[in-house]
DNA sequence: AGTCCGACGTTATACGTAAAACCTTAGGGC
DNA sequence: GCCCTAAGGTTTTACGTATAACGTCGGACT
């Protein structure tokens, strides 16, 4: 029977080198040390080649009951950091034969509706970054190693964690402006209900109350410039002695506030220091390039993927938090 | 025997539900009209409820020889461009139960490596962004069907395209700043072989030879924004009549321009006009507000899975470029 | 009274691969 | 002369699903 225009199978390629598939089997998985010769394994290596043979996906992962693929989990595509994590990610991945499958929760940050359904591919495990824990069950129902990433570990129900240390990161960012002088403090924080943003607010609490005479006032925004130009601008313009600092959640919020200031007739970082958090290409775009938390988004993917590696082995995943850094730009000055 | 802890097949469900397999797979696969009853269809979907029961969706590939997943390759996730392509295409795949599978290039624009062995799952199309000639090749190797965005319709080899009609952004732009009085144009060009970039060099010097007395210079510069302020920097400190326009193929490319000018004291848009492509957050986010050519990338994506999913059905793909159009803000002005 | 048909299922098979179990032959050891 | 082993394969099976092909059993129609 003449199979036209379908792709060849490991059968074809098996009846071209004169050979019973699971030779073809055999050699093509390197699984034929001693079992056959030497020149049937090239024989059948030429016959693949001539034909083009490439192995159907769908049937092997049937077989073998794994796909060698994980979804990343992502709440959103809109900015690089994300991108890092996938690229670092991917590199460990490809390194032990493995794909990465992306899915961008539609919603942005919150709960996913069903990673499941869109990405069709079948799947070893999950990488969930940044998500609410209520999006984590739908993932548990399908009872798939799973690594958080950014999220609190004691709502994490048990699976892996891999979290940057920002906190750390707000705390250096506090501890410089501190430093400069400065003692009344805007913190502009996300409008987003996640443990991450929780957690930078709690830190910058715990930091500023050990301070004699500091104050902090808190604004909230969702990430986005335009947000944050309205929230900033109303904070800044609120009644009350004026603050001198601004700690943004995001190197966004952070360009809003810019906006805000020049609206305001505020000179940065004369009239009114700005700190961001992620270290976006924004940072150095803006004028004066921005002070800001750099995180390591692709250490923060490597390690990730890491971790579900660990644990789709049976190790234990490494643990301990990624250390990130405070990158001091000109957007930073006593104040006046 | 136990079926200790793997997930339950469609073989469970029916033993569950007191039918056989093949009912269980008529009626969770909705064809079962006239050939179950109503009470036993009931039965099934409960038995297949209480079990958690979902399909493998290997087993289903394997058997129906389709994965309802395609591959989308772009040159790079640092963008939100390509993050709106993504959710455009996305959208439009749920509609018809398809997946979309991202997969970065990881070199950047430029040939992909094999986007085929790291995207594990096995797929039905693949729609390719910006890709150069020769990395087709590799893809037209897998006989999958493909689209191209983006890409050159003359070295398509036969593939569908879908474009966005980016040289009319640029005619926009030119004419714009023609408008204007500007008739020094200095062309801030990524330095990147790819079909999309060389049309948009092609349209801005169709369009200014028709007009008298102007004059065109170009500087090539990586796409990333320090790139682009060594690129500017040179070009407009070059001897001769100095630019009084920049036309950016991208507007990080126009943000390296600002800093550029910042740096020899040029002011924007008082000494300088300058144009960007694209539209991303940067372009309100740097001072002055940046005027730029805004794509509309999730519109692309819908356009290019439409398309892959009328050569996939055997129609004939929506043909016809898809319009962008000039935002004007403030960082172009009569020339001083 | 036969037969035809619709309702309601079941049985059997194929998709392409990996790998366990099996077979054949030649040579070596005792 | 017989057994054992190694080399070099082949045969067979299973993964889980979708569906074509095949019953079976009442009742309606001729």
């Amino acid at each position: 029977m003449v199979r036209a225009s379908t792709r060849p199978t490991s059968r074809d390629v098996a009846q071209a080198a004169g050979v019973s598939q699971a030779a073809v089997s055999l050699v093509l998985g390197d699984k034929w040390r001693g079992r056959v010769s030497e020149a049937t394994a090239e024989r059948v290596r030429e016959a693949a080649r001539d034909l083009g043979y490439r192995p159907n996906l769908a049937a092997r992962n049937l077989r073998l009951g794994r796909t060698r693929t994980v979804l990343l989990v992502v709440p959103a595509l809109t900015t690089e950091f994300f991108a890092g994590v996938y690229t670092g990610a991917a590199r460990i991945a490809a390194e032990h034969g493995f794909g990465v499958v992306l899915y961008p929760s539609p919603e942005g940050i919150g709960p996913a509706r069903d990673p499941f359904a869109s990405a069709q591919a079948a799947l070893d495990g999950v990488i969930a970054s940044s998500m609410a824990a209520d999006a984590l069950t739908a993932i548990r129902g399908e009872a798939l190693p799973l690594v958080m990433l950014d999220s609190d570990p004691d709502g994490s129900l048990g699976a892996a964690t891999v979290n940057l240390d920002i906190a750390d990161g707000v705390r250096q960012a506090a501890e410089h402006l501190l430093s400069l002088g400065h003692r009344r403090f805007l913190h502009l924080a996300a409008d987003v209900p996640s443990w991450t943003f929780e957690a930078r607010a709690r830190e910058l609490a715990a930091r500023l109350s050990e301070v004699p005479s500091t104050s902090i006032r808190t604004a909230r925004s969702p990430i986005s410039i335009e947000g944050a130009v309205a929230a900033a601008a109303a904070a800044l313009a609120a009644p009350g002695a004026r603050p001198t600092a601004v700690i943004c959640d995001d190197d966004q919020l952070a360009a809003g506030t810019y906006k805000a200031a020049r609206r305001l007739g505020l000179r940065i970082p004369d009239d009114l220091s700005v700190t961001g958090l992620d270290d976006l290409a924004l940072a150095t775009a803006i004028d004066p390039e921005l002070t800001t938390v750099r995180l390591d988004a692709e250490l923060f993917g490597e390690r990730g993927m890491g971790a579900l590696l660990a644990v789709l082995e049976g190790r234990e995943p490494e643990s301990g938090d990624i250390p990130v850094q405070l990158v001091v730009r000109s957007s930073t000055a006593p104040p006046r």
